[in-house]
DNA sequence: GCAAAAGTGTTGGTACTACACCCATGC
DNA sequence: GCATGGGTGTAGTACCAACACTTTTGC
């Protein structure tokens, strides 16, 4: 941020330093049938070559870690349409061995991607895939401790912001607004109750004026909702106590 | 985070990007006598000389970015004892013009220290002193945005943590506990319903049996409270709504 | 009719707001 | 006494969890 000593701008260094490579990672999670899924990619090299790793990839020099956030995702997975792409910055991870061949600084994104396409290898990826979030083994570097906090940002913000509605398609019925909110938390829910949380948010959710959908097959159909204008909920919804999370 | 093309991990180039500069800055707030105030260095040369700006400096090959903010603002502050000093990573900023030097990218920390220490100037910065947060002109570089990010956290922390007492004497009163969150968030609370939300709340504070103190040379003594165990407020104390505050 | 899923009503409890009021100290 | 700050009581309200219940569909 500031340069040392006495050099002059123009008399700065930039070579003065062990170099630091910046990366980006990002821990892309979807709910598809009830089940919350990370996109992971296999590493074609090593080190961890043939491991499950989350996708990343360095930030060049004239783009800012979110822009490389999208590019890299692009390439890494080959899923063209990001326009629903839920991108939030997590956090940067520092440690100085947590790469053996350098120095790197990873910023890191949490990210939702609703109605998950099917994503093919590319770049360094062997391949690329969705696995079911509780089955993924241990990932290369830290990334599991990368995966496990923007879990846990991602439970986090269900329960006071709108972003619930980022795993969902377009038009949505509040069962399946609901089942986003039981697959990332882990825990059932009064569905009367969610129902009248929901709807008693102003601009959480706005409904599609005659729409209907039958969900399970049998049963009444559901209203079609949208997304509101909303991104906060006030009063939250909150996560019914658990022993595992801090509280 | 992974080598391109073919290249076998000793084969790896460390020198074939245009390096990155990785720095900290730091937001470090703290509350003298009902004001809120936040710890700044004058920069000593360009750009930006003789512009206030929030300490900060490299982090160096083998420091984490935790572990460089806390030498960094050891050295720029003169400031000795940091073992109260409350740290917690905002976020990375990382737009490619943020410095117009070369590329940098910047670990930001928020911070609170308890008992304001006077600092003094040193390494690239010419003096350092607290200031009134309300007060702060432009600062150099994207500080101002920093600033305002660690401020919106700190308040929001304030909701569903026990952060406030990081910003208290060891000791304090109720009446202490109050005025940091008054002054953080900018609004007036309650007294007796302060009061009982933070005794309801189990491990946020704990009482000094016996020990009182008398605050304003006037009134009645108030009795003395340490920091509980708890980390984490169940439930929350929320911020009076504010217009001014997206919600 | 039966099962399944959507939607409505009700009730008791908790927690919060907005006060009024009492207590202990310095001047 | 009076001002100042600490501490307690209380009534009304909002919100929420836990049900029971009705409605609409497929089979």
């Amino acid at each position: 941020m500031r340069a040392k000593g006495g050099l002059a701008p123009e008399g700065y260094d930039k070579y003065a330093f062990e170099p630091f490579a910046v990366t980006v990672d990002l821990a892309v999670l979807t709910v598809r049938a009830g089940e919350l899924e990370v996109l992971l990619v296999e590493r074609g090299q090593e080190p961890y070559a043939g491991r499950w790793a989350l996708p990343g990839g360095f930030v060049l020099p004239t783009e800012s870690a979110e822009t490389a956030a999208r590019r890299v995702l692009a390439v890494e997975t080959g899923i063209r349409d990001l326009s629903r792409l839920h991108l939030e910055q997590l956090r940067t991870y520092s440690e100085p061995d947590r790469d053996p061949r350098m120095r790197v600084v990873s910023v890191a994104f949490a990210a939702l991607l609703p109605d998950p396409p099917e994503p093919h290898g590319g770049g360094d990826a062997a391949q690329a895939r969705w696995l079911p979030y509780g089955s993924v083994g241990p990932l290369a570097f830290d990334h599991d401790r990368i995966l496990a906090d923007a879990h846990e940002r991602v439970g986090a913000k269900l329960e006071y912001t709108c972003l619930a509605t980022s795993f969902c398609q377009p038009e949505f019925t509040l069962g399946e607004l609901q089942r986003i909110y039981e697959t990332v938390w882990g825990a059932v829910l009064d569905r009367p109750n969610f129902r009248r949380k929901v709807l008693a948010t102003p601009g959480f959710v706005a409904p599609v004026p005659g729409a209907a959908r039958l969900t399970g097959g049998r049963g009444k159909p559901a209203a079609l909702y949208r997304a509101g204008g909303a991104t906060a909920l006030q009063p939250p919804l909150l996560r019914p106590p658990s022993e595992g999370r801090p509280s």
